[in-house]
DNA sequence: GATGAATGAGTTTTCATTCAT
DNA sequence: GATGAATGAAAACTCATTCAT
């Protein structure tokens, strides 16, 4: 089993889908920065949308799996939900923008029946987000008048950082995702039980 | 000058880039979906190229020509400035999300001398939302700790309503409006003068 | 209207199809062969299979026609009505060896939908055929025992003719049609009306 | 010798080359229909010409072999023989209709040396039928003015029998081969001795 | 004896663009 | 001002075949 070439398949594919797009990345690109011939190619994927749907699955197998994980250990507390969730998909935006950009973006090169099984994982995980700002609204922990738009808020902003983020700058990763979990708690606006409450204004 | 052929031709192509992506819309189809030949096409238009950078021009005119507007008639208060932002970005993106995700989403396809001419602009869209942040911090209106994410996430939160707000929807352009100005206004953490603070926690 | 082009290039291409088959022959052949480019070809013709498509439906309406014109002259009478069509076919058969042959043997190459339509008109001549044969039986000018099997003995004796006459021979057509037209009327077993029979043994 | 596995390639090769032709069917294909690898296939055929060579080789084997067979018992009587030649033939076509039409049509597949020997078997074959032909009319019992193209039609009529025939229909091959023997006869125009001649018209 | 890997030339088709009229 | 014709390069993909193991 030659994984290891499909492996080089995949990465030199997904930076080639993600720095100029789907439709404008021709398979022979691809070949050639795998320094590998055209057949070759087509030896270890049978065609391009091919390629597209393996790369995108895997990223989001990647992605929800780091999700369900920062869950796992993040206990019944919305808050600690939430926190979780947001430290898992900004770190997976920072290490991996490639795999992140093109899972948001290209989700219209995919051709309609493997379209459908994206947009399910999709609805699947905004089910989770809302369930969970909605239990911190259910427990009075979360005050946010419009749960949808914030969820929306910080699902955006948390995606964002793909797209500008550079590991190499002077903003590591854990204060990165420690400003976006306070951004989101803010989002939410989160007053935490236990603490003296102010009087509505 | 039959400015109405251009129109419907930049038109035509707006929409196809918008759905299919640049690289994946051939110039035939923009032809064919206008109801013209190809030579007819070539007669406005020197090439696809230039089709692009005609449209996202156009796009970033009018969005900006939007945001000045709404600036100009909204004083020296940083609040009121962002709330001005804010309410020019996503009535922009939600009353023309053809024009907004083709801006945001299709900047790589441009041929590097009319890229440079774009990041400029851009440059200076965010030097605008970083210079009213700052001033509200300034002024002890905003006191987000950290203030270029909170922009950023200000200004993701406002671009991604082009991808999901329907016109036809229940939610009318106006309350979508107030609900970002609402939640804007929470991530940097406003705190209007003369109300009485409640004592740091 | 560039009629000539088009002509040029169904010639050539029912040339390398009659010579090597649909599946065998490339569509850079027929370009190399008509002196035109690819492209050139392309802009006449959308692909292939609508090449083919071409030369069948040409092949088939030439043949039908004739068959028509021969039974438009050929008045009520069965054996005149069936000297009529075999003359018709004998004839195109060997006039038009190319064309017969593609519309006999390369049905098989045809996609579904436009095979359809194929084999509707092969039904509907099947009919005719039939139909005379049947009204000869019930003249009593045609006492074969077996007229499906008569039907198609004719038929194929007539159309293998694309296979093997060749006009610079020794026969002419107008013998070889003779020839046909009393082998057809054996094969029917006609027995002409006012000629006095004999005995059945 | 693993003969099975070749009698497997054999028979799948020739079902598609029976049903797309030999320039239509890849040998990828044949070795996905057979159910082993590519290679394994090359492992008993050095390639498809060859595939196609053999096909037609046992084709034709086994068709000669049949007449050959019926031949012999039929004693010296032309008629006998034609009957004979027609049954042979009606039958292989009705229970081979793959071999037949493979070996009717692919020839033209053939590279020019392994079709050299082709029309060689196909000349012998016509010189079979024409010498039977000729031995009736010598001995007065055919009376076909144009024995030529009684053969030629005799033979195109059993030939079709591949294209059209299906054993679960009504008809029996038995019964099919009567209709056939009594129609070769009819073309030739059988008039057995001892039975008093009607006068000529 | 058998197979997965690899290849280079080939396939059909589409591309953006130019040009003569 | 407008268009059909034409093109060469490139697209995605398949071909029959070879070869190292």
């Amino acid at each position: 089993m030659s994984s290891t070439t499909q492996k080089l398949i995949i990465e030199t594919a997904r930076q080639e889908f993600a720095e100029r797009g789907y439709g404008a990345t021709s398979i022979r690109d691809i070949a050639r920065r795998s320094g590998m011939s055209l057949s070759a190619l087509y030896h270890y994927y049978p065609g391009k949308q091919e390629l597209l749907r393996a790369i995108i699955d895997e990223g989001m197998d990647e992605y929800f799996h780091s999700c369900e994980e920062a869950l796992a250990g993040a206990g019944d507390d919305p808050a600690g939900q939430l926190v979780a969730l947001v430290e898992a998909t900004v770190r997976f935006r920072a290490e991996h923008p490639s795999k992140s950009s093109i899972t948001i973006t290209e989700q219209r090169s995919l051709e309609p029946e493997h379209l459908a099984a994206y947009e399910a994982r999709i609805a699947g995980a905004t089910q989770q987000w809302a369930g969970i700002i909605q239990a911190g609204l259910d427990e009075g922990v979360f005050t946010t008048p419009h749960p949808e738009d914030a969820r929306r808020a910080v699902i955006a902003m948390c995606n964002a950082v793909a797209q500008w983020y550079r590991p190499d700058g002077e903003l590591g990763v854990d204060d990165l995702v420690e400003r976006y979990v306070s951004l989101a708690l803010t989002i939410v606006e989160y007053r935490p039980r236990g603490v003296v409450r102010r009087p509505a204004r």
